[in-house]
DNA sequence: CGAAGTATTGACTACCTTCAAAAATTGTGG
DNA sequence: CCACAATTTTTGAAGGTAGTCAATACTTCG
């Protein structure tokens, strides 16, 4: 059963446990202006980043074009492991970011010589994995309200503020982002964001702001049926 | 560029890493029968368990009765890692299997003494990210057909032996599985798989057997347009 | 051999996509 | 700070792919 409560999108324990890497392992900070690229598929894999703020997506490629938008990567966010020697996805700024760069050793997963770092990289990825099944979720099983409904509310979650109206929420990413993470097209999320302002569920300020005037709707729009 | 090549699908890199655990920690054999669970989502995740043969699926269900294939597991996989207490999936044996069974320290996720048990634990969890990954390109991408001819060929480069007319693959799963996997409907599957087989890409001895006759147009198919 | 479960096939429908155009927003230079 | 161009978002109309509902055929297993 699916019911995206602040628990299942809930990143404090990601943070918990990517503040624990900050002060073991000498980590300069890069400044990466929005739309660039950290790093592409196939790219050595010898850094690993973490977020400090702003955001970015990691993504993948068809030959003909298109693209899925595997995940966006929030403040504490890890972005970068790879098992061996290439990156798997592209990687670009959503924001402005800055970034915590950690260095691998050559070849190896892991870097520096603390133990418990590869413990940490290992949670990590763990709950990378789990945050992933609930995007297959999303995209096997659920209509484009659904998913919009779902995306909104795992962004409150993440990054949602209570503000006058409700819950307000910035939407960083173009509608290009949130169609190719979804599933859809540009047309859809634009028109499933207009149904949902209209029925008095959400208030759209401007296209990159969301206040969430009604929560328990919203909700149930992620889980209709 | 999405091409299922060998390499993209292959897991022989998964194998060798698997095998290393073999001998380092007690691990008794367990059996499950055809249909039967594993463990189902929420449950005390205390065990990992490795595919000796045979077939598992892990899933995720929506409150609706809406079922969300993650990933079938085949000899060599891990089953069960999680950061947390619970597991995040239901698990389920697709045909008869034989596991091996690893228990956890309590509430850690690394098992036994040995710390490089969690390095290939980690290794292991990032390839599963990466497998993962190629998954989301197919249920945000694809057409119906790609998926199916997708999914021939991954099963291919798994499992598939050659034989008298091609290489032949046993579908141990039901066309539900199937469905639930590619995010499409059962008759779905049932319908692309006959055009397959009219079209004379596949030879289909039964409903649980396929051989590539025309490996080359199941290819072009996976990555049409 | 018969029953239950599974897979295939058919007809119709609906949701989402595609193609196209208008409106709004953002960014830049004067 | 305003004006204008470029980009992005929204809206509209038409069409297609896959879903739903329903019936038949095929497998599997007791």
């Amino acid at each position: 059963m699916f019911v995206p409560t602040m628990k299942s999108f809930s990143n404090t324990v990601e943070k918990a446990v990517a503040a624990r890497l900050e002060g073991r392992v000498p980590a300069p900070v890069k400044h990466v202006e929005a739309g660039q690229p950290l790093f592409h598929e196939g790219d050595m894999a010898n850094t690993v980043f973490q977020v400090i703020d702003g955001v970015v997506r990691t993504s993948k490629l068809l030959s003909n074009g298109k693209r899925q938008i595997i995940s966006f990567c929030y403040p504490g966010d890890l972005v970068g492991i790879s098992h061996d020697q290439s990156y798997h996805t592209e990687c670009e700024a959503v924001s402005d970011v800055h970034l915590r760069v950690f260095r691998k050793n050559a070849g190896n997963i892991r870097f520096g010589d603390d133990p418990e770092i590869v413990e940490l990289l290992l949670h990590f990825a763990a709950m990378e994995v789990a945050n992933m099944q609930e995007h297959f979720l999303m995209l096997g099983c659920k209509t484009a309200t659904e998913k919009v409904a779902s995306f909104l509310l795992s962004l409150a979650c993440r990054s949602g503020v209570p503000g006058q109206l409700g819950i307000s929420v910035s939407l960083p990413m173009k509608r290009a982002d949130i169609a190719d993470y979804l599933g859809v097209t540009i047309e859809t999320v634009s028109r499933t964001i207009t149904k949902l302002k209209t029925t008095g569920v959400i208030f759209l300020p401007d296209p990159h702001n969301v206040c969430i005037t009604d929560m328990e709707a919203l909700k149930s729009a992620a889980e209709k049926n």
